[in-house]
DNA sequence: CACCATGTTCCTTG
DNA sequence: CCAAGGAACATGGT
């Protein structure tokens, strides 16, 4: 469920949820997904401890926790959560079951946080270090047309495969790059460096407005958090896919992605086929006509 | 059985 | 050292 609109309204939901809680106990299925820290270890620093805030960077959620007073914490320890290509999270009644592929939960007051993930390609964990490499966060201020152009220059890669580079912007991830390219009408293969400036400015509102409206699109959504939901409104799965809107127009989700995992249908705007092409191994969607070479 | 999948990181190649 | 490409990670859905 993971880029960066989904991870934001994901936080937006659980912050209630976890901030001004106590972790009472801290429950290491999949030790894989704690790594490099051990269980003991991620214990000995959680428990006792109370979750003070959340916050989203790029992909990454942010869990701040005070020191637990009573055991001689001093250092504020932050942890580090992300979700891979199959993480999910959300709060539970500490009586219901554990579910499937639950790699981490922590016993709050009455609650339970699950952190479950089938592929184990997310984290949660005390290193910080990935965080460190991020690029600016894209809605915030740091992230400007003139930085985005010059650090564009350097590249002669494609500039769909760019996109993808956490260190350049951070949280855009394979769905919203084929989006936000289409909105800006520039062709995926395009050499970064070779993007003039007016396009560079183009893709860099683009990538803004595309992550914008996920977001918005997720909050009005009426997502279900409680790990039960399969389907249509299940807020832990990205919301944004074609198939999961589709059928319920209603709902507002159903034409929110314009060109991924569209291949053969027609474009939303001039009606040719949407195409699709692997870059980098990965799956790349554009409208032929109108995303200029 | 074959192929595909929202991500990151490590290794190799040039 | 750097840029770029590819594989690995591990599991489930179609």
């Amino acid at each position: 469920m993971p880029e960066l609109p989904e991870v934001e309204v994901l936080a937006l939901h659980l912050r209630p949820h976890l901030v001004g809680e106590t972790i009472r106990e801290v429950h290491v299925i999949r030790p894989r997904v704690i790594r490099p820290n051990s269980a003991s270890e991620l214990s000995r620093r959680l428990v006792g401890s109370r979750v003070t805030s959340l916050e989203r960077r790029g992909k990454f959620l942010l869990f701040g926790t005070t020191p637990d007073s009573s055991r001689g914490g001093v250092t504020e320890v932050p942890v580090l959560g992300h979700l891979g290509m199959t993480g999910r999270m959300f709060v539970q009644s500490a009586e219901l079951p554990l579910p499937r592929h639950t790699a981490v939960h922590l016993l709050l007051g009455r609650s339970r946080m699950i952190y479950q993930d089938p592929r184990l390609f997310g984290r949660f964990t005390l290193d910080l270090s990935s965080v460190k490499e991020l690029g600016p966060e894209p809605l915030g201020e740091e992230f400007s047309v003139e930085a985005f152009h010059a650090r564009l220059q350097g590249s002669r890669q494609p500039i769909k495969v760019r996109l993808l580079d956490q260190a350049l912007v951070a949280g855009v991830g394979n769905i919203y790059a084929s989006e936000a390219l289409f909105r800006a009408g520039i062709r995926p293969t395009r050499r970064s460096d070779q993007l003039r400036a007016a396009e560079t400015a183009r893709l860099h509102g683009a990538i803004r407005e595309t992550l914008r409206e996920a977001i918005e699109c997720g909050i009005s959504l009426d997502l279900d958090f409680s790990g039960q939901a399969t389907g249509e409104g299940d807020g832990l799965f990205y919301y944004g896919r074609a198939s999961v809107a589709g059928g319920s127009e209603s709902k507002g989700g159903g034409e929110r992605l314009r060109v991924y995992d569209r291949a053969g249908e027609p474009c939303v705007v001039c009606g040719t086929a949407i195409r699709r092409l692997v870059q980098a191994a990965r799956s790349t969607y554009f409208c032929p006509r109108c995303q200029k070479r």
